[in-house]
DNA sequence: CATGAATGAGTATTCATTCAT
DNA sequence: TATGAATGAATACTCATTCAT
């Protein structure tokens, strides 16, 4: 997660500017996604960002306004990979059973990155606080609710049953248990028992734990 | 939720000196759960609490320790409120279906109250930060799980049914979804819609939103 | 050092009203003594003197005005003890020799009080810096060096001899002597070693270590 | 001892980054001599260290991890200017009068910055509170005491006598005699009477008044 | 006289942000 | 673009002092 300045630098060299300024930006999301995640908005300072990913605290305002921006970049990154992951399964064309395995691993793929949960909790914490910051959480909350309204309505079709609630709804159950259960896990016994989510999950959708492998 | 200074007094004045210092307590312990709900443990300072209890910073800390002192202790008394209502319920020998009714309202009383969906996040992501927090934390968590999940197997033995998975798998369940959906309907719309929580838990427990009221 | 409170008070009982005050001044006297010299002006607080002497700060602000007043009284009370014991000495007709082994016994045992020296340098940095502090200061200091001034040159006369320079220059010597080494032994390597410090005033007195004893 | 904010300002365009760095360590170094000196550790702020050397407080923690890290070196600068001075009378083949004179003026000199004495008896004060300043205080004091017996070793070789006692604990004399002499004079008549100081160590030395100067 | 609840000014320290290099 | 020195507002906490009981 540190990378040492000389290496930094080496890199830099063989990159355009273009390419380095991307570098940098990437780098510091990297280190802010960890450091957001591990300690909250407040517990990241803008230099440990910065040092963390190899640069010094100018470095971060060349490319990012404030510290708020950063977070709010890093929102709409993590939320548009989820929303992505998403629509991809929705677009493919797949049996039911394997959609389900997929849900399954999509779910716990993104919940076994130790961070995620509490990025989301973060998130939406701040989303509470801040009005600005509550704007854009909802405006990518609700694609994000949407798609896997899309995803859970496509699987009852064909599974040719009934989802036993609105899918929209569903979604946003499905939502809140995945950042409860992070959170949940993180502070009570360390990482999420794998498997757990899913059941609970495929349990919401009123499909048994044996159901969906039918 | 702010007390002007000179009715303090008065009240004060009508007290004996213990009673003052419970008052002084309860006060500070109010406003303390409202501002960390609204702003974080790191959004509400010190100052802040006792200023909108109506008292100075000394008073603060003649009452409490630390910051972190007021902030357990809050994790305490709301856990404790909590496990406690779950407790009442055990004991009362009431039928099934009254039962499931007054989980729901139980719940749905709950998490009206504005402030307690939030400040859960709140202690939960402190636990994932702080070692000596998360050890309270991870005790309170037990016995809340554990009592709701004595709940629960009590609910399914009245309904001579099976619970679909371990009890105490189904209560964290619970308790994620509730912290989960507090924290999404305050970020993204407001107060939580009324029956919403209760419907997903009913899911949950494998009581079809009808069952439930057989 | 600290006396339970009911012991204070079973105490207190078998007192007059006017003992009891007295007591009570007393002991928070003695405490302050103590916590001053360990801990210097700064870091002796109110409520410590108060309660490591069983009372509370109440009671330290019944006998005393403030802060500053129980250090100056100290200061009152610390030098007259050692000016009187001086004046004592003067007084007595003891012989040469005598009187020697006498000044002797009184500097070390004032110093292996273990308080006393940085006690000494604590009013006298005091006194550097505040005023009114100072000119009580300046005043117990003279008595002191004119009282130990007398002695010197009681003692030279009864050896015969002539100080090696003005008595009240060798006072002052002496005095800043024992402070100094009262300082540098505390906190390079625990308590003065004894003799050390009687040797090195005889010196100053041109008293070689064994013409004392002649 | 206050640098106008425009003036430092003007200054610090004309030096480079790095000089200028240097620069505002050595104002803010500057400063916290004077400011504990006339303060002691406590009295001396931070803010108030930084505003008098015409910086902020973000400054001093730029420069200085803590208030106790510019303590420790200004202990270390201090004590270090010292040994140094000795130590170049050590090297240097003066004969034996001129040594006597050159010590004479070093020491005066010494004390005729107005603030050492007071310095020294605030070390040697934090070095008898705290453990962490002993043990740097106690290494420099050992090194300081070496350094000068080595000259007074040297001394009376050159005059063919014997010293009156051990040359370590003639210098451990000297030096307390030092530091409480500039005590004593700061606190009841102001700076120390040039001279005096001179001959108190001479005598000490058993090289009276005039013997120095053979 | 003694208690201890409450006050509020003061302290060290952190940290987002700016800007000259 | 990147650096890092400097700013200054904010924060947790301490402590001498007051005063109703």
């Amino acid at each position: 997660m540190r990378y040492a300045k000389n290496v930094v630098k080496a890199i830099r060299q063989r990159l355009t500017r273009r390419e380095s300024r991307l570098e940098t930006r990437t780098r510091l999301l990297e280190s802010a996604t960890q450091l957001f995640a591990r300690g909250g908005y407040e517990g990241a300072s803008v230099d440990l960002i910065a040092e963390s990913a190899g640069y010094s605290k100018g470095a971060f305002y060349s490319n990012f306004k404030s510290k708020e921006a950063i977070f709010l970049e890093l929102l709409d990154v993590h939320k548009r990979r989820e929303i992505d992951a998403l629509a991809q399964l929705l677009a493919q064309d797949v049996p039911a059973s394997e959609l389900v395995s997929l849900i399954r691993n999509s779910e716990s793929s993104r919940v076994s990155d130790f961070d995620f949960g509490l990025l989301s909790a973060e998130f939406q914490l701040q989303a509470c606080r801040d009005k600005t910051f509550a704007k854009t959480y909802a405006k990518l909350h609700r694609t994000h609710v949407d798609t896997m309204a899309g995803l859970i309505t496509k699987l009852f079709v064909k599974l040719d049953r009934t989802p036993p609630s609105e899918p929209r709804d569903l979604a946003e159950i499905i939502m809140a248990l995945t950042t409860g259960l992070s959170l949940q896990r993180t502070s009570v016994q360390g990482p999420l028992r794998k498997g757990f989510l899913t059941a609970a999950i495929l349990q919401v959708l009123g499909l048994g734990p044996s159901e969906g492998d039918r």
